[in-house]
DNA sequence: CCCGTAGTGTTGACCCGTCAACATTATAAT
DNA sequence: ATTATAATGTTGACGGGTCAACACTACGGG
């Protein structure tokens, strides 16, 4: 016997199954829509992918700084971060010159093709968002965030906890208490 | 001259920089972090994937559906969940029988490794949820599934108002049954 | 000064999710 | 019945993100 809730399967709509109750499933969902819909606005107005955005408004607030700094700052992976920046690089949007201070260093910049790049997209990026927020509540914008950051630190802390253990997390040798 | 924020690069911790505000940012982040915690879960106690547990999830629920119900009830692509059927049909955790009504249709059913794989797994996907629930506030809690409906809603309506200046609607979302 | 360690950025390999095209079958229209 | 249209599921192609290995540089302690 199941302990099916209270909805069935057949032609009409079927209300919440569970999976709508699961938060990871539900941020994945709302990510891949909100993803979609980034690309295809994007790409219309300026030719750029959400990364290569991110990297211009990155650079548009900070003025100058490394890929480490925007890998640090936005916790994107370092390697899909020189990707994109060798690709701005060739489309002309973002100039990197060594630092002579430290040669690992490559300092970026935007290029004039960059901001313009970047003015093009801001506006339809802005309206988007500020559609996102117009049909929430005062509050529900308040709390969004608060949300983002614990859950966020919620799974920071259960990473820690779990490898607590040994003193590196690669995160493979991890005994479970029985099976496999 | 620039409008920066209350933020300045260096080496010691900067505090929100702009994309931080940006519920589009937010959410991928999200998204990759709950994904990966996922990914490691899954896999180590159920060899798992993320896709491959929430055709589990709805197969024990649903007690037996085609790929399109699926499709429907989660909105995954049909594609990826095509591939993920085959796949666990390999790993003998799905059977699937061809309808007599509908030649279209691959009635799916879980087998006993797949019900077994389900309930190896359950447990941590359970306790991971709550982990992430307990830190929570009650309210915080009722908010956050009506923060996923309404953001989701608002990118339908923008799809729906953007799409009408051209015929293409790129849709992740196949289209729920019409009727409405 | 030297060596071990940590940080920076590049690259290759890989997998997953997305999209489009397609064959097949069901349904609706006339 | 015939035909057009919609739905189901498969497949190939592609892009993007993740991970690990690597080379190179900087730094700190002996």
């Amino acid at each position: 016997m199941n302990k099916k809730s209270a909805f069935r399967r057949g032609k009409p709509q079927m209300d919440s199954p569970p999976l709508d109750q699961m938060i990871s499933f539900r941020v994945s969902r709302l990510q891949s829509k909100l993803n979609a819909q980034a690309i295809k606005i994007l790409k219309e107005h300026a030719d750029l992918t959400p990364t290569q955005w991110r990297v211009l408004v990155m650079l548009e607030t900070l003025g100058e700084c490394t890929s480490s700094e925007i890998a640090r700052t936005t916790q994107l992976d370092k390697g899909l971060l020189s990707r994109t920046i060798k690709g701005m690089m060739q489309h002309r949007l973002i100039k990197g010159q060594p630092s002579k201070a430290n040669k690992r260093h490559m300092l970026l910049r935007l290029t004039d093709a960059g901001r313009d790049a970047y003015e093009r997209a801001r506006p339809y990026m802005q309206e988007r968002h500020e559609l996102l927020l117009d049909n929430l509540s005062a509050r529900e914008r308040r709390t969004m965030f608060d949300l983002f950051d614990k859950l966020e630190e919620s799974i920071g802390g259960a990473e820690a906890a779990a490898g607590e253990a040994k003193g590196v997390d690669t995160a493979i040798n991890q005994r479970p208490p029985k099976f496999i």
